[in-house]
DNA sequence: TTTATTAATGCTACAAAGTTACAATAATAT
DNA sequence: ATATTATTGTAACTTTGTAGCATTAATAAA
């Protein structure tokens, strides 16, 4: 939960893997293999947990347990934009983050909602129809960090 | 994806530690500590999946990718029934199933959905008020595993 | 009931995901 | 340019889950 206070290159790097991708979720292992061994596997993990502590990431576990991260739209430090869903493709089997509101079940008496966390499967809008694309790039916009004092 | 095709004594004493809870879903390393080194962890965990594959239960992963084991009410073997959320009680932390059909969420042109999972935090009936409960025990039927030859 | 068959169990080893401790490095403030 | 300390890299460790294999014990057959 500690703010980080310093923007090196290593930061830079992680940034600029989720940036690449600028709708899809990516896993820890994702983006260590693609930095391609520049930057030790800890430090992935901590810079990730630090982009979520500034608001910058969000973490999402689907329905299989599995971790991914992604860039923050709505969200703000300390208060993440939950006003969204979270879907996996079943075809080219990436996750991504989904505007679409949902509305909180109704719950049998006695029970209180507090939070809810949706997980969609499927086919997005590049696997529809099925088996047109096998794993969709897109290149997202060059974007710096700034600098964030305490 | 086997069948199981005996009934023995283990399988037996791991399906008691779930009908000690009919309603609170389980975690592997609770049902092994509760067991108390009389079965093996590494048993427990075919066991458990070999009850999943039988439909006797269904496995769940909360939001923060922690998995547990529910006795199934409305599943079959090969099709389990989704027709239910998942709650975790942010006050005693069990989790529980819950028959609340939930709606699909209108999703953005171009995706197709096929199934979802939901998980709901918030205050069970057994802490609500909070504060009134610290962890709800309370006792099920006892029953027996029946013959499922092949 | 006794014997044969093989599913189930226990054990060891292994892999993946994640965390902690600590020394070395490198941003930032002075 | 120097001092401060956040950040990084490395090694060790924990937890969760899986795989291989020899042993045990349910069930079927005699």
């Amino acid at each position: 939960m500690e703010k980080q206070k310093r923007n090196t290159k290593t930061k830079q790097m992680v940034l600029d893997t989720l940036l690449n991708e600028p709708v899809t979720a990516r896993c820890h292992s994702d983006i260590v293999q693609q930095l391609d061994g520049k930057i030790d596997r800890v430090t992935v993990y901590r810079i990730l947990q630090g982009f979520c502590d500034d608001g910058l990431t969000h973490k999402i576990t689907d329905d299989t347990g599995k971790t991914y991260y992604a860039l923050c739209r709505d969200c703000s430090a300390g208060h993440h934009d939950d006003d969204h869903i979270h879907f996996r493709c079943v075809n080219c089997d990436t996750v991504s983050c989904i505007k679409a509101p949902q509305q909180m079940p109704r719950l049998p008496r006695g029970y209180r909602a507090s939070g809810m966390s949706c997980f969609i499967s499927g086919y997005c809008p590049n696997c529809l129809p099925p088996e047109r694309n096998k794993r969709p790039k897109s290149a997202g916009a060059k974007v710096k960090l700034t600098g964030r004092k305490k």
